[in-house]
DNA sequence: CTTTGTCATAAAAACGTTTTACGAAAAAGG
DNA sequence: CCTTTTTCGTAAAACGTTTTTATGACAAAG
């Protein structure tokens, strides 16, 4: 109820309001004995700036829009957490939305950001088309995109190198000798898991085997811990095991790998199994999980750096497209 | 860069920008061929509502705060998708703060909301001192207490009887005859710790056991799998293993799981495991865990419209303190 | 002792909405 | 046909900041 302003702040200090905003946002512009009268009274007083009056006639707010594909998924719950990291240190706020893959939804969330006037955005799009982000940046708000490579050199992105990332998982896996594998995948039409297709298939090449023999693609529509158990069931069902599986997240290859241990099939023993993304949990499973590690903690620290210099400081920014590279992690399950 | 106000709109609709305003937040008031005439207008400019103007001169904003302690844990990203989908059902928008159990960080966090106005704040205490929140609830801003129940009838809270819960399990764990339990549990100054150990006690002495001889404790300073496995290393050390052991979340029970059975032990042959949370990596690890089953998804939903009832009727409003029951989930840890 | 320049502060005008008080026109009542 | 009521719109005043321009004091320069 008692919202202190500016203005009462001034009374107490003795000062004009704007002198208290100087203090407020200029602090070197204000001598030293006002200065710390004013920062008395703010304390005696209690007061808190009003971030909508601020922003009202700064122009800007200190808020940023993050919408990511499922906050369920570590893998995003991980970037989350070093964006809310970056964001807080500097002073920023988070606004959260969870576009769940629904391309209405997302829109939706960039609608709310842009009422709230948020100073930039970040986003890993549900799918291809980034038409929605075209409006936002013509409205003056920044978009750095998250987990998925710029096209344009006019704007920020950070991703991994998932074609890389694919190979490395099934250059590994063919380590053990020639083998027959399973790519147990989420919709093709889903970026990262595309391109990781392409990665199994550039090292398949590369290992002088020819891809359309040697792998086996199974595209669930879900990439959660179900869809992992539903697609080992099926292998088992058909009766013919591959020598090894490769699965898309670590999600899926978790429900893979009780699949196959309830059906009495050994991993690695009989069939070698390997992750993406290297979640904690990967880790922590009985037979350690394989895994393609991406530094997700880091892209959300990243992104935001790179999202925050953009709005502070918009002349000397330069854009910039980070890709990290992925890591193999090997454990039990390919060993 | 162009950013069309409402009196853009006003001018190309030929009425006055008082008049917009009330098509956008009150339509009945506004004659309807007025009415569609502003929309087309609206449509047409691409106008989007200025959310700092507008709480400015309305004083209050559509955005509520959510300050979560650790959202690298699935039972706190279960929660904020209730969340956020409830939020953004009614036109909120949620801030999103990460105390990571720090105090400071938390407070940090909760001057944050303020300064943005949020309408309201949801949020699950790093620890049993609520002083910030009264000066929240002084300012005029909503408090919601998110699985944490609130000791006073003037204020909403949602959370689960974790007393139960730990009964539950324990009791559990009794059926198959009279047992030496060990209680694996983060810092017993966080309430749910105590909470659950409680009910483990109120167990043992129901089954007419002396819980200071059939119970150890073991108290480690984190609740992730890490410390769940240090804790299995510990038992196997000391060379006497328990008949059961009760983990305070599943984060905790999963690396138990792994530090056990990496060690020869087996589970539930030889010792008989059970978590708490039943996040989605319970079902899915190779031997899968039982565990205390908690509406986490729910907790956030109710938590949210209780917060926006007291913020759209402020009148009318009850304020409710909600307590769930949780559910015993047994699997193949305690078969 | 004047003039110039510097610097801290004051005063006032924005920012884009919502809301209040009020008028005009239309509908209802006699 | 004249009142009374109702409906629909307008004009203008807020809301709490930031920012620009103006002002006055005081020091340095002449």
């Amino acid at each position: 109820m008692s919202s202190v302003s500016i203005k009462e702040v001034a009374a107490r200090a003795g000062v004009s309001p704007g002198t208290v905003s100087n203090v407020l946002n200029r602090p070197e512009k204000v001598a030293a004995s006002t200065r710390s009268r004013v920062e008395t009274a703010i304390r005696e007083l209690g007061f808190v700036r009003h971030g909508s009056a601020s922003s009202l006639r700064a122009g800007h707010s200190r808020t940023v829009g993050l919408s990511v594909i499922d906050i369920g998924n570590p893998f995003f719950t991980d970037v989350a957490a070093g964006v809310e990291e970056v964001a807080s240190e500097r002073g920023y706020a988070v606004i959260l939305g969870n576009s769940s893959g629904d391309r209405l939804k997302e829109e939706r969330n960039l609608l709310v950001f842009a009422e709230q006037r948020v100073r930039g955005v970040l986003i890993t799009p549900s799918g291809p088309d980034l038409t929605g982000l075209g409006q936002l940046k013509q409205r003056g708000i920044n978009v750095v995109l998250v987990d998925h490579p710029a096209e344009r050199a006019d704007q920020c992105s950070v991703a991994v190198n998932d074609v890389v990332g694919g190979s490395m998982a099934v250059a590994h896996l063919l380590e053990a000798g020639p083998a027959r594998i399973a790519y147990v995948t989420g919709p093709l039409a889903v970026r990262q898991c595309a391109d990781r297709l392409i990665g199994a298939e550039q090292a398949l090449a590369a290992a002088g085997r020819d891809p359309a023999e040697a792998l086996e693609e199974i595209e669930m529509s879900a990439m959660n811990a179900r869809s992992g158990q539903q697609a080992a069931e099926k292998l088992i069902a058909e009766g013919r095991l591959p020598d090894a599986v490769f699965c898309a997240n670590d999600l899926m290859a978790l429900g893979m790998l009780r699949g196959l241990l309830q059906a009495g099939v050994r991993v690695p023993g009989d069939v070698r199994l390997i992750g993406y993304d290297d979640i904690d949990f990967a880790s922590a499973s009985a037979v350690s999980l394989s895994s393609i590690r991406q530094p997700t903690h880091r892209l959300g620290r990243v992104a935001t750096d790179l999202l925050l210099d953009e709005c502070d400081n918009p002349d000397s920014h330069a854009h910039q497209q980070v890709t990290f590279q992925p890591e193999l992690i090997v454990r039990e399950s390919t060993r």
